[in-house]
DNA sequence: ACTTTATTCTAAATCGGTTTCGAACTATCG
DNA sequence: CGATAGTTCGAAACCGATTTAGAATAAAGT
């Protein structure tokens, strides 16, 4: 008898299947006496359920999908993204629930497919693409949905006080002196049009009028695109004085093109990033940045997706903003 | 009719369903006609298998599962794991398999009895703790295993050439005329004794020996143990003129804790580290180390298992070994 | 024309649980 | 004491596929 089922239990206690199914379940019809029989034997014989046929019968598997895709290609190395998943994983795992990863290269077409193959019961999406049409459709789907970093309408999402950050890094130049201010910021998504609304609200307060030269479009997590944005700033007949990045990791590409210029931070030029990763962290000078917080991020949105799979019916979509924190390094002079 | 079933497309055909299963999964004993109809009605009726329902009948899952534990709790940041993990998904998935993450807390009490409930065709170890209870159980299990970084007698594991990278990189310190080199190693595993005795091996043809308090352990991806090992060298009456570290990351510990002795890298003192992580190339100097290549190990690994998985009578436990390579920094001096 | 063989298909059992509905039994009450 | 209500349990259908053993038909051989 290799494998323990409800079977043998059932044998072994002289009851019927059901009532063992009952029993091991805490339905009300069974009586103390056997129940505590039933799970004393279970114990015993290290009695382990079948998810396969539970979930064939039940038609939920207790199982979350993550679908994480990012453009450039960084994978689980893009730390803000692995930090979000890492703590989704484990408040997920507290609550019972597994984690799989959703690819739409297994063979069964899109991220849909593949959740309804492996009958996910709700999805955390984490992307960094999501005018994708595979990404689109899976929002639109019946699957529940939770959303990092990005707000459809009538879904939930997670995101970071992106305003408030923005705002916040923004005024700590402000104090700071500086009055030429460069945004390079990512491409357009809500949560740009939310930093670029903090930094406008701050340059405004201080009656700081930002020429349209200064602000510049470059894509997220991507050295290179903030390279040569850095270039072309610092080639204008009044560069500015400081510099905001779409995010830390960025920031390091504008580091290099900023050494290859021979100009020093913060004394030539004064930069600041955004999610406060490690790694701007160990650079010197350490970056002033807002960071986010990717372990709760994580693990709201894998509560709220819960929540979601639990209460369909009465469940709402929300937008939860988790609160950052301004990190204060040594890459922004007094001028 | 909510989601397609392979009856519906038997009805739809006008055969059993036992033919629209055999058309489908490519028996012999099907002729081409109806073959062919059944797959496109399939098509056009965008039938999608139920996997529970196969699971359940053929006791496979086309599912591995990952172990992934880091005492340190730096979780997927952990670079060089994640870089691992995340290849080992897209071969995964390349080859039609899913990835769970295996967790010994879902109340399923240990990872054996996670994959078993989950029925994980197999499992890729990723750990940093292998004298566990629980990991050792799991390897002693009748489910198929590969272990990164690690050796189980009869097991297949994956790891660096470790010989040769600790050898290459205390090679290159001795040509550039260090003489008294210090070794921060990780804790005793075998990954460590390779290391070691890459490290011992360059030494003695060189003629040299090192003493005692020259070798010093520090867990692996711990910084404060690394810059509390740093400080006892350096506090010694001859200090080393060069430092290996047990790896990258833990090499900021010792960053730290030199800049907080107001040494200066690499004047007053050399260091390399292990593992080439993106970290170690944007801190100044950069860091010579040796590059684990993480997505070749993380790609072998799967395809190791995979076949192991499907061919587990033939298939033999191999340990296979990944080349690195030097990266040569500025943080080493000439002397 | 009658086996024999090959080809193509199907009936039905099965995997291991869950759940509905009713049976059996006990306790309560008028 | 008979009817009613409440408690505890079991029979059986079912989820959606796979697979075995054999039926039906067609083709080939003697």
């Amino acid at each position: 008898m290799q494998v323990v089922t409800i079977k043998d239990i059932s044998k072994k206690c002289g009851v019927s299947p059901a009532t063992v199914s009952k029993a091991l379940n805490g339905y009300g019809d069974i009586s103390e006496a056997t129940r505590e029989l039933i799970q004393k034997t279970a114990q015993e014989m290290h009695y382990l359920p079948n998810a396969a046929a539970r979930q064939l019968k039940t038609n939920t598997s207790h199982n979350i999908g993550i679908v994480y895709v990012d453009q450039t290609g960084s994978g689980l190395a893009h730390e803000y993204f692995s930090g979000v998943i890492d703590s989704a994983k484990e408040e997920a795992e507290k609550r019972g629930y597994d984690i799989t990863f959703i690819s739409s290269s297994i063979g069964y077409g899109s991220y849909v497919e593949h959740c309804r193959y492996r009958k996910c019961d709700g999805v955390l999406i984490v992307s960094d693409d999501f005018m994708s049409r595979q990404v689109q459709d899976l929002v639109n789907s019946e699957i529940p949905t939770v959303i990092i970093d990005y707000i459809f309408d009538g879904h939930s999402s997670v995101l970071s006080k992106n305003v408030d950050g923005s705002y916040a890094l923004t005024k700590y130049l402000i104090e700071k002196g500086h009055r030429k201010i460069a945004f390079i910021h990512g491409e357009t998504t809500s949560v740009t049009s939310k930093r670029l609304s903090g930094f406008y609200n701050a340059c405004s307060e201080e009656g700081i009028k930002i020429p349209e030269d200064y602000m510049l479009e470059a894509r997220y997590h991507d050295p290179d695109a903030s390279a040569e944005a850095t270039r072309k700033l610092m080639m204008l007949r009044t560069p500015p004085t400081a510099i905001m990045y779409p995010d830390d990791y960025s920031y390091l590409g504008g580091m290099m093109e900023l050494e290859r210029l021979n100009l020093s931070i913060p004394d030539d030029i004064s930069v600041v990033g955004f999610d406060g990763i490690h790694l701007s962290q160990v650079v010197r000078p350490k970056l002033t940045t807002y960071y986010q917080d990717a372990p709760k991020i994580g693990k709201i949105s894998v509560k709220k997706l819960i929540h979601t799979i639990e209460h369909k019916k009465t469940s709402v979509a929300e937008e939860l903003e988790i609160p950052g924190k301004l990190l204060i390094g040594g890459s922004v002079a007094q001028i």
